[in-house]
DNA sequence: ATAATTCTACTACAAATATAGTAGAATGAT
DNA sequence: ATCATTCTACTATATTTGTAGTAGAATTAT
């Protein structure tokens, strides 16, 4: 099966979830920058999120600790491909000249953008940031 | 007020519209790739973006034709940016590495990358393909 | 001008989303 | 043990999304 897509609230707890590595719905909600949701709000879109496969928990004492089943990797890559392919014809060089032009940059300073890339690449990026 | 986001659906006949300039419902339907929807499902979808404030409308006869109000360029800076500050820290050399990763490529693919965003750049882009 | 077709306006409705309340079980504090 | 707190399970509800039907107005074909 493949990964299905996030809604807003889904995403924003899933977020969470992602750097905290796991937690439960009391953690999640200590991290919302926000205005904290209810308990119940959080316990509710973590379940469905646990029916969409994104999460699993095991219990500690009572508690449950959610933990992502889905990584930060793996779903960047399902919505990068998407906007690539849905707003820049799949081309990476006209993805990243759109970045070039809005942010009014110039052939030296992609340039400089690529060997900051190459330093990205050279570590372990598969923990992701 | 700033720009909402889309619906897939939504999503779908903007980017049918984009393609088209403009266009009529029926016109709509004709570009739907898979299975048509019917007359009143895109109707109605056009007036929730007309609502949305994504799409006006003129009349040529009794036939509504409906005008892109957002551009497809400015939609794309909204989800390039979001994308771009949820999954990559903000970091364009970021997103750069892990296109890079995820399909293989070394420094030289990249620099040549590079080459092909410098041409795009070059090119009048804001007409958007 | 009458029939067929095309559109619009309005309405409908099931499924998904976002948000949270309540009751009661489990746990912790004294 | 009893009270307070914390969690879960279940239920509830307003809103949004996706999809489309119906009635009737406008347009086109014969």
């Amino acid at each position: 099966m493949d990964i299905k897509s996030l809604t807003k609230a889904e995403e924003q707890i899933m977020q969470i979830l992602w750097q905290l590595q796991d937690g439960t719905v009391k953690e999640v909600i200590e991290n919302f920058k926000d205005s904290k949701p209810a308990y119940t709000t959080v316990a509710t879109v973590l379940s469905v999120l646990e029916k969409k496969g994104f999460v699993e928990h095991h219990k500690v004492g009572n508690t449950k600790v959610f933990t992502p089943m889905v990584s930060k990797t793996d779903y960047t890559k399902v919505q990068f491909s998407s906007l690539l392919r849905n707003y820049f014809n799949g081309s990476f060089p006209k993805m990243a000249s759109f970045f070039a032009r809005e942010n009014d940059l110039d052939i030296s300073d992609l340039e400089n953008i690529m060997k900051q890339a190459e330093e990205e690449m050279k570590q372990d990026h598969d923990k992701n940031e």
